[in-house]
DNA sequence: GCCAACGTTGGC
DNA sequence: GCCAACGTTGGC
């Protein structure tokens, strides 16, 4: 079992949209970055993913989804009307993958930013760094401790 | 909304 | 293969 990190703007997709039916699951497309997409890939079923919310109010991990899905190719990347369209990908030679995932759990409050930059064991996690872009992040089973000991 | 930091593209 | 220009991310 991995543990995983993806950032997400709720106004997109957030903890909510998972937690709204808890049997659903939801594909996590649009993901267009080479290093995020090779995280994605080495994802298995069951694998845990902490859900971060980016570029809005309440900056921080607000719960956790579980892949249902390892990666395929993502069908927005094929869709011309998709704003996650890419010409340079074609069927038999994709680019672009997706994962599926399901709902785990909601924190009873967003765990902020400033937190985890506070947390000792998470000082070598990119989610911290600043200036960092990566939106699939790998996380060692020390840090989700810590993590989930923020609660 | 601003803008620094970053990844990608493309001319050379 | 270099690197300037560009578009995007994401904290503030």
């Amino acid at each position: 079992m991995q543990y995983w990190l993806m950032k997400t703007e709720p106004e997109e997709c957030s903890i909510d949209d998972f937690a709204k039916d808890p049997s659903a699951v939801i594909m996590w497309d649009g993901v267009r970055n080479y290093q995020a997409r090779n995280f994605m890939r080495t994802m298995a079923i069951g694998d845990e993913v902490f859900i971060y919310h980016s570029r809005c109010a309440n900056i921080g991990i607000a719960g956790i989804v579980r892949v249902t899905r390892m990666a395929y190719p993502d069908p927005t990347q094929f869709d011309t009307n998709a704003p996650y369209f890419d010409p340079k990908s074609t069927p038999d030679k994709p680019r672009w993958d997706a994962v599926d995932l399901q709902f785990v759990r909601k924190f009873t409050r967003v765990i902020a930013l400033d937190e985890l930059k506070n947390e000792p064991a998470l000082a070598n996690n990119p989610v911290v760094r600043k200036g960092n872009r990566l939106s699939v992040i790998p996380v060692t089973k020390d840090e989700r401790d810590a993590i989930l000991a923020l609660l």
